[in-house]
DNA sequence: GACGCGCCGGGAAACGTTTACCTCTTGACG
DNA sequence: CGTCAAGAGGTAAACGTTTCCCGGCGCGTC
């Protein structure tokens, strides 16, 4: 048995210390187990010198009641779930986080499960969790509304954030995409632009559509929508510059930071300057927006708040409770260096960067 | 009852259909419990006529396992727990998609908790999760070496990550921060740059300890080296720069890229130039340090890495193997805008802009 | 001084699985 | 033709709680 060159240190199996149970305890303390379960759950009709005395029997024992057994016993358990599209999008991450920690003050756990953007993924991850948790929140669900429905007859409480599905009958915290996004395309209007292109999210993202009905409301505005495909990622962001360049656009608009992010770099390895030949929004407003180069124009869409309410209203309806119907939240537009007045009239974008007046041969 | 002004629309109790068992199913299928929890779990020692009974009993009446029963009778789950300090910190995105990515193709689960860069919170976080999952993950610990220890001696399996403590036998996965650091500041020794200032995080962070120890071996480069404490975060970097600035350095040496953009910000904020004025380095590159401007000199650490090896030295702990001690992860340095030769010989920090004008008071 | 009512606390039945153990059947082999 | 082994599947005992139900006891009331 030839010793390996690689040093291993053996970090062999667990410690197979027995669980110490409530039996234990409760012989330790010379009491029945029904009494260590009412003074670890806080029932009031203890004597207090019989609460003195299991506490500390439970102390001295190290004992920890055994969760699943609690939760098998009593129906309920402290566990929230959440299902993200994309646990690498920091939009989420505020949500999550504000999420977690109001949810944490009450004593709830969460357990996340990321969708990958696909639809059907999302689903069988939602049923598996149904099962073992005591709320749902599904973040910006990309599932069809028949999906919904289905988990929406399960046995669990859900709330929807950032998706509005009507007819299904869950409750929902969302942000007000449309009228953002009607502002910022007032802003560009402003400005002067009038070919724009909307670098689009998901199709089946409640937000994408949202955010394209208002940007193409916004021909009302004497813009001129054309709308490229561009996902929800930097990546996707980035590859979709070339195509949207082609429609010779004065500014982009995009679904959000992230795809802004991935145009941002497309089109400075272009030599697009932003602003000067093509102005470009995001959306979200993600902590970063504010310290890339042009900093970005965008809506800020307050997670927070959303993290906040999902829990309140998830919170109320595992109480028993009636749940208001919230309303829309509003997010409101930052005006960023990534906007700007289009420079020339019929600007075509070119690269090239005469001198310092910038004089972009006009095409087409 | 006057009815209230505000809509609510009832999203009331959920419906009360009680939970199908393995009973219903067995009795529908005509076998016993044990019969259908064999094809369950798919045991090769039921005749396939049975097996096909059951499953076809088992869906019709939509019957899905208790996970808290199941875990309590077998002794096993399928649900992991990972703790970090801080949810908004995109480095952790990274790590914790590529273990939810890796640990989701083999049917595992994430509980995720978030310890607010609090030790206690992290170390009673831990013990929480600890009785109800089959492995946990400590993404940079800050806990002392005692609470590590009294974690491993419980039983289930643990891996950390970033986090390097002896004596404690508890498996690691961490980059190789020192090497790392030495370079970005070899780098920075060799732009000519002399005065120095380390823009510390956590004090109980590995990491930092270990960015610390580099910087200030630079010494040997002939750096001066002088440390600010300044948190992990955007905010505490922003709140740092004024405190560096009075040591007059010409080079800004941040313990991870957030730091470095809450400092960037702080700069602009004051005036002063980088990288003109004053160089400035990260440490991770989240995937925004490319879009700042200037763009961020920083250390690639490979969290998707990182997250995958996490993960997989947590399964073959699970799985009951012995557990290969993974070497340190190579951290690459990439050189980017935010850092060049400083300016003048004995350069005082004077945010006055020689040229265009703009003399700012000297501060002391 | 008996009766009844609250309070406390114990016994034991759930909760829904997994799995050890046992029985029965069947086929092979001597 | 008898014996034995192997395989299939059923019975029931865990797993560790919560909680229903009930008995005992002390005290107030008539």
């Amino acid at each position: 048995m030839p010793n390996k060159k690689n040093a291993r240190t053996r970090h062999t199996s667990v410690s197979q210390r027995r669980q110490v149970t409530i039996i234990e305890v409760a012989e330790a303390a010379g009491v029945s187990i029904a009494t260590v379960s009412r003074v670890m759950s806080g029932s009031p009709s203890v004597r207090s010198e019989l609460v003195e005395r299991v506490r500390r029997a439970a102390d001295e024992l190290g004992y920890r009641p055994n969760p699943a057994a609690q939760r098998l016993a009593s129906g309920v358990g402290d566990t929230i779930g959440v299902v993200v599209p994309n646990l690498a999008n920091p939009y989420f991450y505020d949500v999550i986080k504000a999420m977690n920690i109001a949810a944490a003050t009450e004593g709830y756990q969460m357990l996340i499960a990321d969708a990958n953007e696909d639809p059907d993924e999302e689903f069988d991850l939602s049923t598996n969790l149904l099962r073992q948790v005591d709320g749902l929140v599904l973040v910006s669900p990309r599932m069809p509304a028949a999906s919904l429905r289905r988990l929406a007859q399960e046995n669990v409480h859900i709330v929807l954030v950032n998706r509005v599905a009507v007819g299904v009958g869950l409750p929902t915290v969302a942000v007000d995409n449309y009228s953002a996004m009607v502002e910022i395309c007032g802003h560009l209007a402003r400005l002067g632009h009038r070919r724009v292109v909307y670098l689009a999210g998901p199709e089946l993202s409640w937000q994408n559509v949202e955010r394209q009905r208002a940007v193409e409301q916004a021909e009302a505005f004497g813009l001129e929508v054309q709308t490229v495909p561009a996902g929800a990622s930097i990546d996707t962001g980035h590859a979709a510059v070339d195509r949207a360049l082609e429609l010779k656009p004065t500014a982009l608009v995009s679904f959000n930071d992230l795809v802004a992010f991935g145009a941002l770099a497309r089109l400075q390895e272009l030599g697009v300057r932003v602003p000067d030949d093509v102005s470009l929004t995001g959306f979200d407003d993600i902590p970063f927006a504010a310290y890339v180069s042009p900093s970005l124009t965008t809506a800020n869409s307050p997670q927070r708040v959303l993290g906040q309410r999902a829990w309140q209203v998830l919170h109320q309806m595992m109480s028993g409770a009636e749940v208001d119907d919230t309303p829309l939240v509003k997010a409101e537009v930052v005006i960023r260096g990534s906007t700007a007045a289009p420079t020339s009239s019929t600007p075509d974008r070119l690269p090239s960067r005469p001198a310092a007046g910038s004089a972009a041969p006009s095409v087409h």
